[in-house]
DNA sequence: CACCTTTCTTGAACGATGTTCATAAACATA
DNA sequence: TATGTTTATGAACATCGTTCAAGAAAGGTG
């Protein structure tokens, strides 16, 4: 039951020993906190567990939170191909999208204790404009997931062909990372309606249905007295 | 020139003596940033600086990113209000929203240095569930902002009243924060026009103008009369 | 005015983090 | 096997953010 490698044959044997140490070390440090806690493991006991020095374990985690970030993404990765062919079921491109999104918010939730380091991991990368270093952050797994649906739903005439799916595969990433905010906020509220909610505004828009409707065609004065708020 | 006061009258004395040692401290330490670059200036290099125990400074702004967080908050605040009235003189919601995403474009290429800073303020005190320390949190004027225009927008007919006012409003600020997100390690990118097509997208909806259009007639024999919505 | 209470400031320490560097080991290539 | 490159090691280091007890200042009360 050791974690899982998404990364099949990196190539030499020298890459391989090092994602082994460094899947090692992940292993151990998530033994220290799930035992005693996130905040009370430090780097210097996870090394010494692991029995590393202290420089190698930055050398593989620059930060305690990448310790998280690695494991996380492995889950992820390995949710989406176990979710694949469940997807595949749906016939629909909503079917599908709220089944995912479901599948989402019970995930956030069994992780919840992590997200917030987890988040955090994922936006001090982004400020390093590390370049490279953002290609395999975890959450590209997540972006190609969904750019690959969005883009099969545009092919399917689901959905408009006007936005790149890219582009819609990052602007939905940004709405769930809001619920998933929201969510850590105010717990007690519903992830998963959150997400479905975001996904419907994503595909249906804010606009009103019908173009404008013909309020006020003068100083109105009309019916709904209450407009103060 | 000093720094702005957005909050007028605070209640007694001794809160108006700390938000003005407050944004002394937040004076000096803009004074040091632009002198020597914002990593290269210490805590204690502020405190000394402003002629203050370093205890005193980290009971007013407990991390660095802080300090740039005030001063931001407050240029966001008198901003918005300088803004209101070239507001009020466009008439459609999309033409308002239009023009106050490219000043705000505007502002942050301005700013841009710091928006990191700030950013990763935002999200720590996301994480640290304060729950009073995000009704101020600077990120709470411009969604207030939105929130009145998007009301605002749905008594004039512009945009549907099936979903809160609020709830767009932070719809909004997360595709606009994954704008910034994607600019800040993009460089060159066109920061207003990928304001508009968040918000033309949030308006409009990814889902095909057409209700799926006959593509594929084999699976579903339906004509698709267009019910999907 | 004298007194008490609350809040803020101070200085100094502390642990943990993240970094640095020279040296040694492991590996790859020839 | 010989050489060069990558990685691991151990130890030191600076800074950060935190903590604490004690003093100073503001506020309220008699």
């Amino acid at each position: 039951m050791k974690g899982a490698e998404p990364t099949p044959e990196p190539a030499g044997r020298r890459q391989r020993k090092r994602q082994k140490t460094a899947s090692h070390l992940a292993d151990v440090a998530f033994g220290l906190f799930e035992e005693q806690g996130y905040e009370a493991v430090t780097m210097e006991q996870i090394a010494a567990e692991a029995d590393v020095a202290k420089a190698t374990l930055y050398s593989h985690f620059p930060m305690k939170e990448a310790l998280v970030a690695h494991r996380l993404r492995d889950e992820i990765v390995e949710g989406m191909s176990a979710l694949a062919d469940q997807l595949a079921r749906h016939r629909s491109f909503v079917s599908r999208m709220q089944f995912l999104l479901r599948e989402s918010a019970a995930w956030h939730a069994a992780k919840r204790t992590y997200l917030p380091h987890y988040l955090r991991y994922l936006h001090s990368i982004a400020d390093t404009a590390d370049g490279g270093a953002i290609e395999d952050s975890g959450s590209m797994a997540t972006w190609n997931a969904l750019a690959m649906m969005f883009r099969a739903a545009q092919q399917d005439g689901e959905v408009t062909r006007a936005i790149p799916a890219g582009q819609l595969a990052w602007s939905l990433q940004y709405l769930l990372y809001g619920a998933v905010t929201h969510w850590l906020l105010h717990p007690g509220t519903d992830l998963a309606k959150a997400f479905l909610q975001a996904f419907a505004l994503l595909m249906n828009g804010a606009a009103a249905d019908r173009p404008a409707r013909v309020r006020k065609p003068a100083s109105t004065g009309k019916t709904s007295p209450g407009s103060s708020r």
